[in-house]
DNA sequence: GCAGGCTGTTCGACAATGAGAAACATTATA
DNA sequence: TATAATGTTTCTCATTGTCGAACAGCCTGC
């Protein structure tokens, strides 16, 4: 208690941990107590006691000695997904915008510095892939995230950029700030951002922001796809055109409603 | 400390009033510190600290003052809904019932005695309504859930009754525990289960158990509607035929996979 | 423009309560 | 059947969550 500045980190650790026990659960696909217990260096006894707290309040569920996530994640995932009427309208307007381009399509938020796939949509023509609704990923490497980025107060960028640095996914990530800022306007002036396989190599995407009241971004739509097909017209102007008038609908939708 | 056995509920209980926390502000659509304070009960700055860390761990934003439910938890429900194979074939069955029905389907599963929807899909007649994935309702009072009943251990189901009882949604509802177990009987019998305005007025359904290895019950599909259509033949022999094909081709897609 | 009442946030002290070690129970295995 | 692995419970200690109160910011209303 001699570093009382630092140690304090005015939080509920007990919380903290239950947390890193269902983040486990969900990496590892389930695990016994024991397991748990070893990989993150806990008490056998206590992981037990986090587990009966979490499987009683729903969040885990118990089969046999295997414990795993359980369904109230998504009650409140849902909630989530559909508190902001934006974010309601938005799913309708990715089922559109997979559709008509039948590629794949996703509006994403921003969520501490990183983006979050909300909604997505894979049209005929898209890879198959993991849908992975909820995941998060590092948000100057997408499209979408750069979209969101664009129409960020410059202050706030330079905090996301202080706090998850920027991180190389592929050899075309922009990892240089500057270059970043730069790519930046050039997104405001334009209206639509490109993501040429800085986040998966041979993988394209366009972007645009959401804007809802007081031109605040709320998220952003992004169609994406392979090199192969995103070159040239298609993805310099029919997907930006189609995105720009997808957006501008929903953003009308949002202001009068 | 005089009753070391009822006292103990070997339980954190900071995990749960964090937990509590969540359902309120999910509740009440976002709140501020002192409202959940107050409305729970609990110190402000207690609230305030656990807030801190649900806001670190993602599952809660705060924008200005109002706290209200994070993306994190977006990320582990969808996991719980693709985690076991039979799960994530079954969105594809619920999308073909809908689609061949132009009602609403679902697939429902058993947790803590209550039934989950894991998937619904509305068809083109079924009437819109709040999707409410993830939402538990009784498990005794739908189609989806007594056809799971039907298909658990007696003795299970009897603890389930003794844990939520029989509560009344409608005045159909079946309330009694004989009489619950007669109808299980006849569900067995008869393959699949029909669910008579139990649950809402005018409202209909059929459901259909999905069976796993060694006919370990995983959950439901059922197929739901207003009762001025959901009649006759149609209720009788079309849909619960769909069902029970749709659940056996699912079936044999969990055997051999 | 200033005072008063709201908020959210921080601080400090006490004691509740969560953590861990070890005993116990239970299953699976050889 | 015995042995080893697990899950569960018990117990003690001190960590750490809780509360009340003080502090700071904001808006309201005079």
């Amino acid at each position: 208690m001699a570093q009382p500045t630092i140690d304090s980190e005015n939080t509920v650790k007990s919380v903290e941990t239950s947390f890193h026990i269902v983040e486990y659960l969900k990496d590892v696909d389930g695990a016994r107590v024991t397991e748990v217990a070893d990989a993150l260096g806990i008490a056998k006894s206590t992981v037990h006691r986090h587990l009966v707290t979490l499987v009683e309040i729903g969040c885990v569920v118990k089969e046999g000695d295997i414990y795993d996530v359980g369904f109230r994640f998504l009650e409140f995932g849902e909630y989530a997904k559909t508190r902001k009427a934006a974010y309601a309208m938005a799913e309708e307007k990715v089922k559109e915008l997979a559709a008509k381009t039948e590629e794949r399509a996703q509006f994403l938020v921003e969520e501490h510095g990183q983006s979050v796939f909300v909604y997505r949509e894979t049209g005929r023509n898209a890879v198959q892939t993991d849908p992975g609704i909820g995941k998060r990923v590092p948000i100057h490497a997408s499209a979408a995230g750069k979209a969101i980025l664009a129409h960020l107060p410059t202050e706030e960028v330079r905090e996301i950029i202080d706090q998850h640095g920027l991180v190389a996914l592929t050899e075309h990530t922009i990892t240089d700030p500057d270059a970043l800022f730069a790519e930046l306007e050039e997104i405001r002036e334009r209206g639509y951002a490109l993501n040429n396989q800085e986040n998966i190599d041979s993988l394209r995407a366009v972007g645009v922001p959401v804007l809802g009241n007081n031109d605040q971004v709320i998220g952003s739509l992004s169609v994406s796809g392979p090199t192969h097909r995103f070159k040239g017209q298609y993805v310099e102007r029919e997907i930006p055109d189609l995105l720009l008038g997808t957006a501008n609908e929903l953003e009308l939708n949002i202001k009068y409603s």
